[in-house]
DNA sequence: GATGAATGAGAATTCATTCAT
DNA sequence: CATGAATGAATTCTCATTCAT
């Protein structure tokens, strides 16, 4: 085999070992991921998986990862035209709908208290936006309504985060508590961001 | 011993081991608890757990129930005379210091999908204000502010679920992030409370 | 309290050990017994057990004794007047009626290799009937239908030892598979018995 | 090395597996059979076990299958020239040296009570034959014993039914009490097997 | 006489990881 | 590259027994 040709079939197993052990997050959630468990469902030995990753952790890692990426990925800068509560709410309830449609992963995700996790979630720092483009975009839509003066002045930062920690909470809890029914969820969700946008307002 | 003396022993053990369970819950987190680290930690045999209490989980249960109580007893019936908006301010700020004060425990708590512990958590639900004492403090709060006119017509419960979920969000985020300095947590937290109330103006 | 009262308390608590212990064994087994499990049953603590037993195989000795005792004594010397055949039908079958009385106790005693419990329960050895009643009746009985002429001579001690394990055999596996109807439980037990006497007669 | 031998060491092992299990419950009965006195008596770890099979039931399972059908293969058809009641004494005879060979076994087996083992074991129920080889060619033998005029007008599936049961009862018995000589044993056998056939007769 | 605390050994099972082949 | 054998430590829980009080 050519190096080439190696280096793309390296690269696949890679994807098909972190393919699995999403399935396998997304069934029966980490806690419950083991290296036998991806080996099962790739019809692989366990051994191998350990060519590829270096440990289980590095997997969950980097599957998680994937998953946050597409999840705020739905906070992205708004089109210029758009007044800025209409682009906060449209990314807070495109971010959410994210969320919930892959709850086990983003409850791991988030709950994750891993230094490797928290190398890309963490939001709280001071001076964070500068590394976290979701929230670097979420803050921009504030300065650009608090310079429209449609929002109160604000430190555009702070109140990024505050915002995004509180839809956090309400995903979380969604996430967790079963019972809820999809009318009741969505109410709440739009009580939540009717309530941060009103909270923002001049 | 006198049985009052052995009732009285008996019920010392069993704090005893609340208590080692509480600590290496709040140092390492539920998932790393253990009998035996409970045990090691107590310097006694694991068997002699299972004399005071009939299972791990019970004993995680009792610990995460107890410190659950504490936490929410910050949200209480307001002074009536207090203005709604200061009320909840009050309420708010306890609440999240409470919180802060363990956070291992607290997330734990408020991250746990186990039946038992939501048995005594899950807010979500339409009508849980009816066995959500300290929802229901909260709603009677905003109503208070609805009927005063300070705050604008609102379902309360609702709004007080997602103003919780909002707070629960900042906190599990404070909590899992070591690395935000006081200052900015005192910020992140003025600024969600303060959106929070604003967001609730009429 | 008198000497006297003592001892017959001694003796009352000692009763109720045995009580508590048969009633479990008859309930889930012997394997399932367990000394905490007299204890809970009799509203005891565990520990006084041993006060009145050794251990908890001698309790175990101790019930499984007197309920073999109970079952036995279903073979006893004959009606001097009745046939020898219709003797020993009447006595195998009440035995058998008896041991299917307490299926779990009879397997329980039947099946067990321990010293103490074959020290009432052993009867292949030559001579047996010298210590066990139940077989030197046995014995007698088909004795005199061999002095009677209506059996074919035969050592009488060696028969009866192969007709009570044959006996057991059938109760045994009775008691085992539990899904046999009580209508081929009858048909299987009269067709033994009925083999077993025609294999006796001249 | 190559698939082959790897297949064989597996095979291998699992035998060894098997042949401990089996050396232990021969030594100890199947009760006192624990995965880890498997791993000891083998020199090796308690986990592997569980690379070769799922559970402890499994290889208990397993252990008394084998050694079920190596006993149980006395009995298979017989000479159509020889006479039912030969045929069946020496079906007897053997199915006994057998089961004598392996006392503990054939004593574990016997007395399960388990789904799994009954699955194989049981014999009782109407129309047992059906699935049970053993007791078929019994039957057959029996039924031919009737057509020739040698044995008695007998439901033939019942009658073998009593007969293995009875002679059950008397390995049982001889595997349980120790202390019988050899000669009393063979004594006992005789006795029983003519018992059985001479109760057949016309 | 009676309690209940306490131990220590035992049970089955799971798992991440390593490594010879 | 890939396998599967192997380990050792971990898990919860049960139990017979002892003993101070």
């Amino acid at each position: 085999m050519s190096k080439a040709r190696q280096q793309k079939h390296s690269h696949e197993i890679r994807n098909r070992i972190l393919k699995a052990a999403a399935r396998i997050i997304s069934d029966v959630g980490v806690e419950a991921l083991s290296v036998r468990s991806i080996a099962r469902e790739m019809d692989y030995s366990a051994g191998i998986i350990y060519h590829y990753f270096s440990s289980k952790d590095e997997i969950i890692e980097s599957v998680l990862r994937d998953r946050y990426n597409e999840i705020i990925q739905a906070i992205t800068p708004s089109d210029t035209a758009m007044p800025a509560d209409e682009a906060i709410q449209t990314s807070l309830t495109s971010y959410i709908e994210n969320a919930l449609r892959m709850p086990s992963e983003y409850n791991s995700i988030m709950q994750s208290a891993s230094q490797k996790v928290l190398a890309f979630t963490s939001i709280l720092a001071k001076g964070s936006q500068k590394i976290r483009p979701a929230l670097a975009h979420l803050a921009a839509d504030i300065e650009k309504g608090i310079i429209s003066g449609l929002f109160r002045p604000i430190d555009a930062e702070l109140a990024a985060q505050a915002i995004i920690s509180a839809v956090f909470g309400l995903i979380a809890r969604l996430n967790i508590e079963k019972g809820v029914t999809e009318e009741q969820k969505a109410s709440l969700i739009n009580c939540q961001v009717e309530l941060i946008i009103r909270g923002l307002k001049a």
